[in-house]
DNA sequence: CAGTGTGAAGTTGTTCACAGCA
DNA sequence: TGCTGTGAACAACTTCACACTG
């Protein structure tokens, strides 16, 4: 897997793009589920979301999903396997630093909960939001961000503060012993290389959108998921 | 470039990659300008972000930073040629289509503006949000999207809505005459081929936080930005 | 030396081609 | 015939190695 340098351990490696991909299948997969359909072929999906079919049964066979000759794959039982794998059955806690909007916004998010990951607590150092609950999730004041990680560990550390803030919000949470980090600022942080590390960088996406709408005229567009 | 089948035109191919990590530089440039040094070497911000310093020069060469031998990059200079890589003067406008918490979150973002995009109207099919105004940007009926755009045509259409109701919301956008999507929901979503598509896929992100938790125990992780 | 710049090598990811099958 | 599954070919991306420079 790109990223990571193994230390010889045998579990399987799995590409990062691969992994990326699997959730768009499975709501993709969701959307057709009930329908009439049980099965459904790897050309069909491929032809709807403009990916190779081969990516798609070189990613299903990643993740042990086997389909029938002729016939395509079962859709209960892809969503049922990627579900698996995804973890959905594993829940992990959270924590989120920085209760703007795009905080908010998380924090609100449906989807987390069923994903199995869950924003416990908020921080922020507005004043005014401290004391605050969002969606049943307390609004604590930063400085108190190691004592509630002693209280209760947690797995994720969510960055969604400005730019010029998220280095020493990333410095706190690194001190008070957090080792998974997703990053939601612009800002790419710095961390010790045996912190996970997740960047979900909306500039580095308007800066694609951007660059393709200056740069190509009459082009086509193939391998559309990432 | 990935995702890109070329129609001979002799533009520069720059790839996806660098471009996504382009504004990281950028980012973490302005963050160390107007300190008191002038030059910063690729080591330097490589070993901070834990990126290859070739990676580095090679992102810079692409877009025509040049740096001194011994002395590194001028801080200032970099900032500019980035700036007008990633067409901050190029102003795009857009139309975003869900205003809920994460919509109402991007038409609050100031970084937008400086970088070149403004949304200019918000749609949703909630009665209740129809005729507010957020950060001065009017919200409309989801039905009267076509007509908005033949007044005023615009670059990109920004999908924020739950995912059960993106697709459905990309065929109005296409039918409209778009040809920009930029895809908040985790459903990956079917276009033309002549499309722009743009995933941001909050998702995908969560699925590889999840796995390296459950996987990689005692493992280094190289490459951080992508 | 300790940097930049870059060709070459190495690695990873995608697509092709086709065997096997119902 | 039209799918799955997979090895092989190809393409993209990253890292290495080193010539060059002040």
């Amino acid at each position: 897997m790109r990223n990571i340098t193994d230390s010889k351990g045998k579990k399987k490696v799995i590409s990062a793009h691969t992994i990326r991909r699997i959730p768009m299948y499975l709501f993709y997969l969701k959307s057709k589920q009930s329908k009439e359909v049980e099965f459904i072929t790897a050309p069909i999906i491929g032809n709807e979301l403009n990916v190779d079919s081969t990516q798609i049964r070189k990613d299903f066979a990643e993740i042990s999903i086997k389909g029938k000759t002729k016939v395509g794959y079962n859709i209960d039982d892809v969503i049922e396997k990627i579900e698996w794998f995804l973890g959905y059955h594993i829940h992990r806690k959270a924590f989120i630093v920085g209760v703007g909007n795009l905080g908010t916004a998380l924090i609100n998010f449906k989807g987390f909960y069923t994903e199995g990951i869950e924003i416990i607590k908020g921080f922020d150092i507005d004043i005014k939001k401290i004391g605050n609950k969002i969606n049943g999730v307390e609004i604590y004041d930063i400085s108190t961000l190691q004592d509630h990680f002693i209280l209760t560990p947690i797995d994720v550390g969510i960055i969604t503060v400005p730019s010029d803030q998220a280095q020493q919000v990333v410095d706190i949470m690194i001190e008070s012993g957090m080792t998974a980090l997703w990053n939601f600022s612009t800002m790419p942080i710095s961390a010790p290389t045996n912190i996970i590390i997740e960047n979900t960088c909306i500039d580095s996406s308007l800066a694609l959108i951007k660059w393709k709408l200056q740069n190509e005229t009459p082009l086509i567009y193939k391998n559309r998921m990432l």
